[in-house]
DNA sequence: GCGTTGTCGAACAATCTGTGCGGTTCCTCG
DNA sequence: CGAGGAACCGCACAGATTGTTCGACAACGC
């Protein structure tokens, strides 16, 4: 089970890359064409063109499959690193947006109804960390107690997915990243100033 | 396939209602368990004490079933008729969060991962409906054309999903809707406002 | 080239789904 | 109260899907 780790440094066997790659694809495909719940290991083999014991040989299951897209698509972690005291509040919501943008299909194929599940809470964790480094840096956050700071952190990350999924839908498809940003911005950031008593730049229009 | 439909008026065969109260709260128990997906028939009707043709004379699916018992949580609709011009604006999102509330068993249930797609669709419209006819109401909305009015609209109904979902958590399952909603108000109306260009009574603390 | 490793393909038990059909029990209506 | 019928049971069935096993074969890295 789960023999060699993807694109592993030591360059492993060239079958193995290849199996696991046309598995992943085939999986992708399906899902974008009937959702996750109705592709069956035999349907994403047969596309693969993979024997069904080479299946299980690499992944226990359809959802570790599924995992397995999942990691691929590397939601940047909390980097806090390169953060300056006085940046600008919540300035990295756009480079996250295009971040997302740049992978949409995965994207649509992962979240899309069902199956996203998995993946929302794998998603949404690390969002709650970065949301959770920013509040902390702003200085408001320490006249918050734990649980207003967990509030809004949730809201904040709730919102964000929020705008993912309503941008993945065929009517939004075609916005650029720097709309929706804008859009999250003006409508997310003035409740999250109010409650942390803090001024922040808000953009108006819409 | 489906016999009798739920409770109809003329009152029916009690052994009808009796068996379909049994698998509902069977479906219901089990989802809760162990999670819809990981649900089967066989579980249910194990549970509900049932035979097996006798679910299929009332069901059609597994879905089908959740479809019942979803239908029994009567998501409120466009209840508008009783508005007054100058109400004050969302005045009524206590109520819903204490309808909600009530039924919270039920609702977590329905909404727990998976299965919360099917439902979150339905509940999702009326909702819609709902922030629609308030935005409409409003004497700002005239001058949003219908594309940011469909974001703002997609943006109340998504948070307050959002906020529902954060309730049936373990850890804040005790909240009063009262508190629930006031955190609701004081993070998304602010934002409201600011695309409306409206003012609104804006909660502070938190 | 040689040993190792991955893959194939077919067969397998186990589980689940829907459907069908007698036989029995309970309800409704007259 | 006593038909007649509706609802239920339970069992058996075909079809699908899952996950495992195995021997034979091919491709790989060294």
């Amino acid at each position: 089970m789960a023999i060699g780790r993807d694109d592993a440094r030591p360059r492993r066997d060239r079958r193995v890359s290849k199996t696991r790659k046309a598995l992943k694809e085939a999986l992708t495909d399906l899902i974008l064409e009937k959702g996750y719940e109705a592709v069956t290991v035999q349907n994403v083999i047969d596309r693969a063109d993979v024997g069904r014991s080479t299946f299980y040989a690499h992944f226990v299951d359809k959802d570790d499959l599924l995992m397995a897209i999942l990691a691929d698509l590397e939601v940047p972690g909390p980097d806090t690193s390169d953060w300056k005291p006085d940046d600008p509040a919540f300035g990295w919501t756009l480079e996250l947006f295009r971040h997302f943008g740049s992978g949409k299909r995965l994207f649509k194929a992962v979240a899309s109804s069902q199956s996203g599940a998995v993946a929302r809470r794998e998603t949404t964790q690390r969002l709650e960390k970065l949301a959770q480094a920013e509040l902390s840096r702003l200085k408001a956050a320490r006249t918050l107690d734990a649980f207003k700071l967990q509030t809004v952190v949730r809201f904040l990350v709730g919102t964000f997915i929020g705008f993912m999924d309503w941008w993945m839908r065929e009517e939004n498809e075609h916005l650029p990243a720097e709309q929706v940003d804008h859009a999250f911005r003006s409508l997310v950031l003035p409740g999250v100033a109010n409650v942390l008593e803090l001024e922040l730049e808000l953009p108006k229009s819409l």
